[in-house]
DNA sequence: TTGTAGGCGTTATCAT
DNA sequence: ATGATAACGCCTACAA
């Protein structure tokens, strides 16, 4: 029998049961009932109703135990058997419960992604690209918005320990440390992507922000610029930072200065403002490396718009990530690349392995710079 | 006692269970091997341990039932036992685990969001935004990537059921007829975002595009525009359809004719597409409706660009969806604001209802035009 | 209000 | 290879 949750229409099954037990009489006042609403609602149309391994193994004339070992991987089932249950469980519609898995097996399947600002491009690039990735190796992801600093987060944040997440996803905002030591403790594996935590135990990716910096570096003095300037939002994300401290001294190798500006956060608006700052300067730069393409994209504006300037004829600028956008022909803004794709295939390999295999702790991935129109050499090496 | 799901280290704590009532050496035994386990991991550092509703009952000196009822909204539990077994919980670390209580009652607490192209700026907006509602409401979200048509696509969403969600939410994406069928036959309850399927039971939020066309054609006819066009996709999703058969009939009412065009994806490359075509013609539009802003933004720079068109001095164009970029200096569009806020409140509100009033099944919001730089006439009816 | 008992759907263990 | 049985952690009558 195919079991109800709904408890308006129906006793529930579990009652049903217990009135089995007692009286033959009550089974059929009960099972007139479950007519009723098979007829109210259309054949086998029973409202919230799942089929258990019970009834699979009852239709297929097997143990409980055949249905699950039909339906778990390493398992030794005759291929006769096998087939059989198979067959029932079509018939029926029968799919594993993993609440029900989960509460016995260690893992539940369940992996959370911890993301602010999700419709920043970069962020939903990467959700997509890992949700897909998580979908391909069977995982399930849970979404976990910390755009707000309210209580609200770290409640989300102990719903997936509630869930029994199996691993934790890091992409972003500052979930409290000691959350993050709470699902830590409980078995969670953790991956931190462009964050660079000092706790010790999760997965580490990060990219190599400093030789990028030095990429651009040498890509603005090859273009003859003598004036640069890097602009950078408020935000102090470690990644960020490297992207600065990696700038300012690789130009100082070429012995040159560099105009350092922060302000708000990583977005659009911000390098518009900077922008303002920056050429009502005393003395404009010639180039300017922004910390995000969102930033440059604002900056470009402002320069153009309020300044009139020409991108790559009197300024020269490198953004950072390789969104969509900087395709476009507005912009066509020469950045350096997430390697999305790499960065999601080693969390997710990272996630299947084993617990005990310590080796790797981190990553240090390279982000290539991709050349387009707003720099005046387009062959830096040549 | 905490349990313990690792299985190399420790007994689990089922088998020391089972030994306590054979043998009082044997428990022994498992206890010290327990005790190694700590001094190996540091204190309370036990591997995927979860504290169990039964230890915190034994440690406030109640029952098993008192510590579920008192995290158990509606439960009357009288406020001593309350506030002892809350002292427990909070010094053992106990959380209610969703997998065990979902198992039980009709409701998971899980809300399952199926989204296509997630990096979409609109589609990241809506889910941002849906999120952060869903948390706020106590839920919390699953992600269903359906990017790929594969088969992995169904899997997923056959995930979310087998993790007995209680609703879906459907942004995109095409997933089988038949499988959301199975989620309401399961008592999901599910919510349609602009798409107007036929089937009956979701709850359906929709725009009013037909009347946001109107709009567009009054706004370019102010403006003294005489050719009109429309750029849409291939996609061929009932609301740009909508969008298209609108606009269509709007400029006939002022005996115009529209040049319609439709070609590939509903991205920013399409609109690029359809500006070269559009502009070699014999008959070259003054005034463009994109389906989307993307479609818009392509279609400027390819004005622009290829063929030097000045807008919206030579030429208006209009979009759809109002996403960040429409802002930026550089395209300044005039376009149809996505009421994502009232998207995002009506679903959870729906979500929350009971499911036996069935009054409303749909709603039409209305999306207001935001005036910017892409149309001539700033104020059309003054 | 509180404790007891039984069941939710699954898997792991141990005999056979 | 298969089946009975005992967990897993929780909820909910029911009786006290």
């Amino acid at each position: 029998m195919c079991k109800s949750f709904t408890r308006r229409v129906f006793l529930s099954s579990g009652l049903l049961r217990s009135f089995n037990k007692i009286s033959g009489l009550v089974v059929a006042v009960a099972r007139k009932r479950v007519q009723d609403a098979v007829n109210n609602y259309g054949f086998m149309q029973l409202n919230k109703s799942f089929v258990s391994a019970d009834d699979v193994a009852k239709r297929a004339g097997v143990s409980r135990s055949a249905v699950s070992r039909t339906f778990t991987p390493g398992a030794s089932v005759s291929e006769e058997t096998r087939q059989r249950v198979m067959e029932a469980a079509q018939a029926l519609g029968y799919h594993v419960n993993q609440l029900a898995r989960g509460l016995m097996r260690s893992e539940s399947g369940i992996v959370c992604l911890v993301v602010s600002e999700l419709d920043t491009p970069y962020r939903a690039r990467l959700v997509r690209a890992l949700t897909h990735e998580l979908q391909k190796a069977g995982k399930i992801s849970m979404l976990i918005n910390t755009d707000r600093s309210d209580r609200s987060v770290d409640a989300a944040l102990r719903q997936t320990l509630n869930y029994r997440a199996d691993a934790s996803i890091l992409l972003s905002g500052l979930p409290d440390k000691a959350i993050t030591r709470l699902c830590l403790d409980s078995g969670q594996r953790i991956v931190l992507i462009n964050r660079d935590d000092d706790i010790d135990g999760p997965f580490r990716i990060n990219l190599d922000d400093g030789q990028a910096a030095r990429v651009a570096v040498n890509a603005f003095v090859r273009a003859g610029c003598r004036h640069l300037a890097f602009a950078n939002s408020e935000v102090g994300t470690p990644s960020l930072m490297a992207r600065e401290r990696g700038f300012v001294a690789a130009a100082a190798e070429f012995g040159l200065e560099v105009t350092v500006t922060r302000h708000g956060n990583t977005v659009y608006d911000s390098g518009r403002t900077i922008a303002q700052t920056l050429f009502t300067g005393r003395k404009p730069p010639d180039a300017v490396f922004c910390v995000n393409d969102l930033m440059a994209f604002g900056l470009m504006d402002g320069a153009r718009h309020d300044f009139g300037l020409r991108i790559p004829e009197d300024l020269c600028v490198v953004g950072f990530d390789d969104i969509e956008q900087s395709a476009w022909t507005s912009y066509a803004l020469t950045t350096f690349s997430q390697p999305v794709d790499e960065i999601v295939k080693s969390s997710v390999a990272w996630l299947q392995r084993e617990p005990d295999n310590d080796e790797i702790r981190s990553v240090n991935l390279h982000a290539p710079l991709i050349w387009r129109k707003s720099i005046r050499n387009k062959t830096p090496w040549a």
